[in-house]
DNA sequence: GCAGGAATTCCACGTGTGAGGAGTTCAGGC
DNA sequence: GCCTGAACTCCTCACACGTGGAATTCCTGC
């Protein structure tokens, strides 16, 4: 009987849109689990596809990981834009770029993922640092004052990923719950005087 | 011949510190790697102990956990005293008693763990909102404002966190590497303003 | 219309995991 | 001096993981 439970193996017709379907499954996967957390089993499964495609397709875990977290330039610049006009302002257009960023669907995965990956062990905590650490510092601090810049963006960056760890990965009442322009007014007050008001005295 | 590899089996004369031996190396692995990260076997052999005895002593890996996870009362309620006196010191006393916390070996390894595992995956964010929401939110925000004291509590707990993260989990400098009291210096009139200051007109 | 390569299937390997259980030795109560 | 139970070692099971490779089918370029 060769009894036929195989799917035909072999290329199909027309665009399956396998690649990208991959890419989306991982997505959300690492998004939700974490590197370690997420098996390529898994990822392949939600796809609705063969595990060796993801290996065909993107190489080893690490190289879909790499790809997953691909942010769209024109959306991770713009947090570049937020030091334009009034300074002023610009603790109010951070907070807002930075929690646009979260909620943008096309940014919002890599960051979770990125999050989730670097937290969960001293081995992954440089991506996170390189990640955060270089694009936000080297984004922020040169329109900042000279000699403390570093300090102030960190401490401004600091307290919006504790923000954004509470919010959008915790989902830890009352800051998950409250009304985002709320959560703003909250918040710009305090980043803009991290980053523009008098340094601390000494104790 | 009947080969004598094994390390006699039996019970051991005296008081072996077995038990507080896997606890010690639980925390650490824990503090580490996270829940999923740290395995059974390497927690044994780093407590130079069979397996069995992991078991034998605790039960299951998540009944491990929750034992590492324990911390000792007078320090938890470190946090309580921060309370008292003037007011206009809440802040750098706030401050002071968490990243206390943090750097006492006592509590450090268990926040470690708590953190690491809580944000690595979905399922056990829960912890964290629970442990820290809750014992948290609980011991700050009665003597707070009525009407705003948990949106108060925890956007300085957010701040605070996101700190912590940045000095003690990622080691990401500026942050990491900063005076403990220039640290202070920073945050307390933050986190002042956070539990005291008037809220901010809405936009 | 034929050849080469891309897309797809399934199977196998080696490793690591948490859990469970069988057997051995010793301490402490009677 | 025995006997229960705690401490201890070893072995096994069933499963999941990432990786690798063989085989098949189809598209595309010539």
């Amino acid at each position: 009987m060769e009894l036929e439970n195989r799917r035909s193996a072999g290329r199909r017709t027309g665009d399956s849109g396998t690649r990208a379907a991959i890419l989306a499954a991982a997505r959300e996967q690492f998004a939700g689990k974490g590197y370690d957390g997420a098996s390529l089993r898994v990822i392949a499964a939600a796809a609705g596809v063969d595990t060796g495609l993801i290996r065909h397709f993107y190489g080893s875990k690490d190289d879909l990981f790499d790809a997953a977290l691909q942010i769209p330039q024109e959306i991770a610049h713009r947090m570049g834009q937020v030091f334009t006009g009034d300074p002023d302002h610009y603790g109010a257009r951070l907070v807002e770029a930075y929690l646009s960023l979260w909620e943008d669907p096309a940014s919002s995965g890599a960051l979770l993922a990125i999050v989730r990956s670097a937290i969960a062990s001293d081995r992954a905590a440089d991506r996170l640092q390189a990640i955060l650490g270089a694009r936000f510092l080297a984004d922020i601090s040169p329109h900042l004052d000279d000699t403390d810049g570093h300090t102030r963006a960190a401490l401004a960056g600091a307290h919006l990923l504790g923000v954004a760890i509470a919010r959008y990965v915790v989902h830890a009442s009352p800051v998950a719950d409250m009304d985002r322009d709320a959560l703003v007014a909250w918040c710009a007050p305090t980043v803009q005087r991290y980053l523009t008001a008098p340094p601390p005295a000494p104790a």
